[in-house]
Formats: C-alpha cells, sequence, structure tokens
DNA sequence: GTAGGGTTAG
C-alpha cells in the first residue's frame, strides 16, 4: 500500500505521456537505483514542493503522519511561502499541533514569515506569543511584517518589549525598526535608538545608516540626513535615493534635482524609485521639458512594468499641466493601483476639468479590484468644486455620509463642501453647514468659507469669519488681504487700514511669493521686485509698456491687494512689481508670439494678477497656464477655467 | 530564516 502511493507520487509528477524508460533515466537523474526503489520519501516530498505541488505535497504529509520530520515541514514552509499559499500553509501548521510536533525556533519563525506575507499578521503574532523561546529572528520578522504594512505603532511597541526581553537587536532589526519611527514619538524613539547604534557601532552599516537618513529626513532634519549619508563608508542606490527623495518630500525641489546631478556625476546607479522621487522633484517644479528627459530615459531603460512609476509620471504631467499625456499613460497601464486613479483624478481636478473627474470617478466605481480611499473622495470633491460640478459634488458627499463609498467624510472632506456651497453662492448654507458639523472648524475651513464671501460680497458672514480667523491664525497674512479685500469692494476703507494696522501690529512673516517659468530647460525664478534677472531691463521696460497697454484696455489695479501703508502711486509699483507678473512679462519677450505661457506660482495668486494674466491672454493673444499653490488656472482669451473662484 | 529608499492628498 505505502510503495503504491510513493509509485502514484512519482508517476504524478513526471508527465502523464512520459514513456516508462523516461521515467527510469529519471530515476538516474535523482541518483535513485532500482536497488533503492522504492525512492526515499522524503526525496518524494522535496520534488513535489519544489514542483510546487502543494496539493499532492500535503496529501503526502496526511499519509506520513508521525513520520513527518524538521526538513519535511521546512520543505512544505518554503513552498507555502513562496506561493503565498495561506490554506495549505495554515494546514501544515495545524498539522505540527495535531501531532505534537515540538517545533524549533527556526521553523516557528518560518511560520511568522509565512503568516506575515500572507498578510496574516494576527496569525503570525500569535506564533511569536506561543513561543517559549524566540531569537533575534522571531522578533525581528514580526517588526518587520507590521513595519512594512504600515503598522508603526505595533512595530515600535514590539521593538521595546523585544529591549525587555533577553534577546539584543541586530541590524537587521534596527534597519526594520527605523522605518516605523515617525510622527513625534517615533521621532523621540528614533533618535535614542540612534545612540544606541552608534554604542554598537553599527551607524555606518549601509542598512541601518540609510534607513537613519530616511528618518531624519522624513522628521524634516534634512541636515542631519545628510550627515549621516556622508558618513557612510559607501554608497550604493537605496541610500543616495533616501537621500534625493528626503529633499523631494520636504519640498526642496530644486536640492534634490542638484544632489542627483551630482551623486550621477560620481556615477551613482539609479533604478525606478530613484525616477519615481526625481519626477516628484520636477512635478513641484513643474518642469516639463526635464520632466519629458526623464520619461524619455526611462523608456531607453527599458524598464519591465512598475506601477509607481507610471503613478509618478502620471503625476508629473499633470503637475506640469500636460493632461493629455497623463491620460495617456493611465490609459496605457497594465495594472493600476488606488493612487493610479488618484493621481488622474486629482489632475482633473486641479486643471478645473469638473466633468472629467466625474466620468473617471464612475469608470474607477466600476473596476472592481479598486476602492476609494480618501485621498480619492477629497479629489473628486475639490473637482467637483473647482470644475462647476456642485450640485453633483454634494450628492457625492451625501452618499459618503450614507456610507455608500465605505469611506467616512473626514474635516477635510467636509471642508470641500462648504467649497461646494461657497462657489454655488450658497454662503449662508455654508456657514450654517460648519455650525453643524462634527468637527471643530480648522482655519483652512474658515477660509474657504471667507474666501466665498468675498467673491459673493457677503460682508456680514465674512466679516465674522474674517475676524475669528484673524484669532485663531493671526500669522496668517494671506487671511488679513482677503478680509482687507473684502471691505475695500464695498468701499470700507477705515477698515481696510484697521486690517492693516492689525497686520503691522501682529508682525505676520509671510512665505515670500516666488514665480518660475521654464524656457529650455532652463528655470527663470523671480521674486517680487525682482531685480536679479539678467534680462531684468527689458523686463521692466516691457512692463512700463504692458501696464499703459492694458490700462486702455480697461485693467484697473487693485490697491486693495497691497496692505504697506504707502500712497497710491508706490501700491500700483508693488503690485507690477509681484513675481507671477515679473514671470509672465518675461515669458512675453523671451518667447515666440503666440506660444502657450507656463508660469508656477509658489502660493496662491493674488486677484489683481489673475486680473493681468487675463489681459496677457487677451491682448497678446496667448494661452496662460497658471499653477498656484492649489490649482491650475488656463486663462484664454481672458477668461480662466477657474470661473474667477480660486 | 529576519533589513534600508518610492507614487496620490495635506
Amino acid at each position: 500500500m505505502n510503495l503504491l502511493r510513493k509509485l502514484n507520487c512519482l508517476f504524478h509528477y513526471y508527465p502523464k505521456s512520459a514513456p516508462f524508460s523516461s521515467l527510469i533515466s529519471s530515476f538516474t537523474t535523482h541518483q535513485l537505483t532500482l536497488t533503492t526503489f522504492p525512492p526515499d520519501p522524503q526525496i518524494v516530498l522535496a520534488t513535489l514542493c519544489s514542483n510546487g505541488q502543494l496539493k499532492e505535497a500535503l496529501i503526502e504529509m496526511a499519509a506520513r503522519g508521525l513520520e513527518m520530520k524538521f526538513e519535511s515541514y521546512d520543505m512544505l514552509l518554503n513552498a507555502c511561502i513562496k506561493k503565498r499559499a495561506f490554506r495549505e500553509g495554515q494546514r501544515v501548521h495545524a498539522h505540527m499541533i495535531k501531532t505534537r510536533y515540538l517545533a524549533p525556533v527556526y521553523l516557528r519563525n518560518r511560520l511568522i514569515i509565512f503568516y506575515s506575507k500572507c498578510d496574516r499578521l494576527r496569525e503570525a503574532r500569535n506564533v511569536l506569543d506561543e513561543m517559549p523561546e524566540k531569537n533575534v529572528v522571531s522578533w525581528t520578522a514580526m517588526i518587520s511584517a507590521y513595519s512594512q504594512r504600515g503598522f508603526a505603532t505595533e512595530a515600535l511597541d514590539l521593538f521595546l518589549e523585544m529591549l525587555r526581553s533577553v534577546t539584543e537587536p541586530n541590524e537587521f532589526t534596527f534597519a526594520t525598526v527605523l522605518s516605523s519611527c515617525t510622527g513625534t514619538f517615533g521621532f523621540e524613539l528614533g533618535r535614542q535608538i540612534h545612540s544606541l547604534i552608534i554604542k554598537k557601532t553599527l551607524d555606518t552599516h549601509i542598512f541601518v545608516g540609510s534607513s537613519l537618513l530616511d528618518m531624519y529626513a522624513k522628521a524634516g532634519r534634512i541636515h542631519e540626513a545628510r550627515e549621516v549619508f556622508k558618513s557612510l563608508p559607501e554608497r550604493d542606490v537605496v541610500s543616495c535615493t533616501a537621500i534625493i527623495s528626503g529633499y523631494a518630500q520636504l519640498g526642496l525641489d530644486a536640492e534634490a534635482l542638484e544632489l542627483f546631478r551630482r551623486l550621477n556625476l560620481e556615477g551613482m546607479s539609479s533604478n525606478y524609485v530613484t525616477y519615481a522621487s526625481v519626477l516628484t522633484a520636477l512635478s513641484g517644479l513643474a518642469a516639463l521639458d526635464l520632466g519629458k528627459q526623464v520619461h524619455n530615459h526611462v523608456l531607453r531603460c527599458k524598464l519591465p512594468f512598475y506601477v509607481v512609476l507610471q503613478n509618478s509620471l502620471i503625476d508629473m504631467y499633470s503637475k506640469c499641466g500636460n493632461l493629455i499625456y497623463s491620460r495617456r499613460i493611465f490609459d496605457n497601464m497594465p495594472e493600476r493601483t488606488v493612487i493610479s486613479w488618484n493621481a488622474m483624478l486629482v489632475g482633473y481636478s486641479k486643471h478645473g476639468m469638473g466633468r472629467e473627474v466625474v466620468e473617471l470617478y464612475k469608470l474607477m466605481r466600476n473596476e472592481n479590484n479598486i476602492k476609494p480611499d480618501s485621498v480619492t473622495l477629497l479629489g473628486v470633491l475639490s473637482g467637483c468644486s473647482h470644475g462647476g460640478m456642485e450640485i453633483v459634488g454634494l450628492e457625492i458627499f451625501e452618499e459618503m455620509v450614507n456610507g455608500k463609498d465605505g469611506v467616512e467624510p473626514d474635516i477635510e472632506h467636509y471642508g470641500c463642501v462648504v467649497d461646494l456651497l461657497g462657489r454655488a453662492g450658497r454662503v449662508e448654507e455654508a456657514f450654517e453647514f460648519i455650525k453643524r458639523m462634527p468637527f471643530e472648524p480648522t482655519a483652512a475651513l474658515w477660509g474657504s468659507l471667507l474666501g466665498a464671501c468675498r467673491v459673493h460680497s457677503n460682508i456680514d458672514i465674512g466679516e465674522f469669519v474674517g475676524h475669528r480667523l484673524l484669532e485663531i491664525e493671526p500669522e496668517n497674512a494671506g487671511n488679513y488681504v482677503i478680509l482687507s479685500n473684502l471691505y475695500a469692494s464695498t468701499g470700507r476703507w477705515e477698515d481696510v487700514r484697521m486690517v492693516r494696522n492689525l497686520m503691522l501690529k501682529k508682525a505676520v512673516k509671510k512665505e515670500p511669493g516666488r514665480s518660475w517659468i521654464e524656457l529650455d530647460q532652463t528655470l527663470h525664478s523671480f521674486h517680487a521686485g525682482d531685480r536679479s534677472h539678467p534680462r531684468r531691463e527689458e523686463v521692466f521696460a516691457k512692463m512700463k509698456e504692458l501696464s499703459i497697454k492694458f490700462k486702455e484696455a480697461g485693467y484697473f489695479p487693485d490697491l486693495s491687494c497691497v496692505l504697506h501703508d504707502v500712497d497710491e502711486e508706490q501700491k500700483e509699483k508693488i503690485l507690477l512689481g509681484h513675481s507671477e507678473k515679473l514671470a509672465l512679462t518675461f515669458g512675453l519677450i523671451a518667447t515666440s508670439d503666440r506660444a502657450p505661457l507656463r508660469v508656477i506660482k509658489n502660493l496662491r495668486i493674488c486677484v489683481d494678477c489673475h486680473n493681468f494674466a487675463k489681459f496677457v491672454s487677451k491682448i497678446y493673444m496667448r494661452e496662460v497656464y497658471l499653477r498656484d499653490k492649489n490649482r491650475f488656472h488656463h486663462i484664454s482669451m481672458g477668461v480662466c477655467s477657474c470661473g474667477d473662484y480660486w
């Protein structure tokens, strides 16, 4: 009976059509001779496992009962880990328990790894908790399981528990636990771990070091990150990518690119993660030509399909104002994650293309394997708001509240609704909505309502909201400007002066406004009143010309955008020196007739500059693409895609 | 047997 079973196994392994002679020759391949026939059960199991024939291997396991030993379980578990075969692995585990097999630490570690790879962290943790003795691999495998899946708190808690045990962490443990050291608590612990690492002279270990520098970068401590990077005795693609993406994630885009350029000269190698990080930096700068260059390079490298890299490309093209390319990449992807959909949706949203947002969202809802998340709904709601689809947006929010999307609305989704109502001119309703919502309103939320009040000249609510904002966010200069705009629009000059004095008293520090324009792969950057550009004389001459020409065509400088205490003439001068006007003017003199102008501003564009850009588009017949902090303004023949609401 | 960097939003 036993012999028959083994023969069956073998016949199953060899192709059914193979002649008997090939079976004999295969015996010799496996160093089996007829004298050792029937074959060793261990070899039968090994053959089945290495062939991935798990079903047959399990039958073999069941038949052997108590004969199973360490190597047998090891082979089975390896096969299950390789195939992420949860049910099969679970049966192996159950077999160990049923036969009262005393599994050594090594095998229990394999079980932890098996369950983690199958995303069954509860089961993995149970194995760990029931181990009479744990070694460094047991702890590290479990910490890694948590940290790789984003359960930072659990990873840190377990690490602390490990420190209280008899087992010492090693370089594997440190490298993995540091990636969970985020947030205030995580960073504090991370610093202590750093001291521990120094004590163990592990701080120059390349895995530990890159994890360490990444932790500092994510905490915004780029100098510390750079120091760790410098101290590494060798550099590889991961450590180089970590420091580059560190800069990019902090918005230090130009620095990220400069470092990438330098490390390249020093011979660093890049992979798809590096390119994804570099694309992030290029998106921030809206450097379309450079972005295209990276895209071409990536295509020439003939890399396999990486969804992360494709997502970066979608985002880069969208933030550089080229949505057609984004959509082309999106459509050609063999598989997409929720991030791919989000990147595309947010792209349409920032360009004010409400109809496309809603259509794409419908398509997404029809995909069975993709679930919308919180970012998806933010994109959709703000897309509806920016794209003139207020009614649809409010319906979608209603569905959210009723649990249809499986995403619970948070404060930011509520903020989108305030935007939707405000944009539709329903300022009172928006105000009531804020009072009723289950969250404490944030400054951003009040700010959105204040914007609505300005556009729809609702002075009563605007005044209340404005003063509320100045209380909770006195340092934000933007609030003073909008409130002053609101007073100015109704001729309340006394109040305009009061707001201005208030701002001076509170010593508001404003992030300096900057605008730039890309020409021939070079970024030309301007700040307000900038006199550093090599072609400044031409720019100022042209600006003088524009100011006269535009006034004849009906342009009135909106002096309420200037809060300095100076006379009107001075105000106008300050206004003409705004960075986006300088960049636009430079674009006019440095590009050929009718070429579109693409200008990027690091803050929200002011009312006067928005108006100025409309005149540029109308009088010079130019398409103007203006990207500000929040969205794109596509201005064509004097009309902006934002509908003058942003 | 256990390890580091990455894409959307803010």
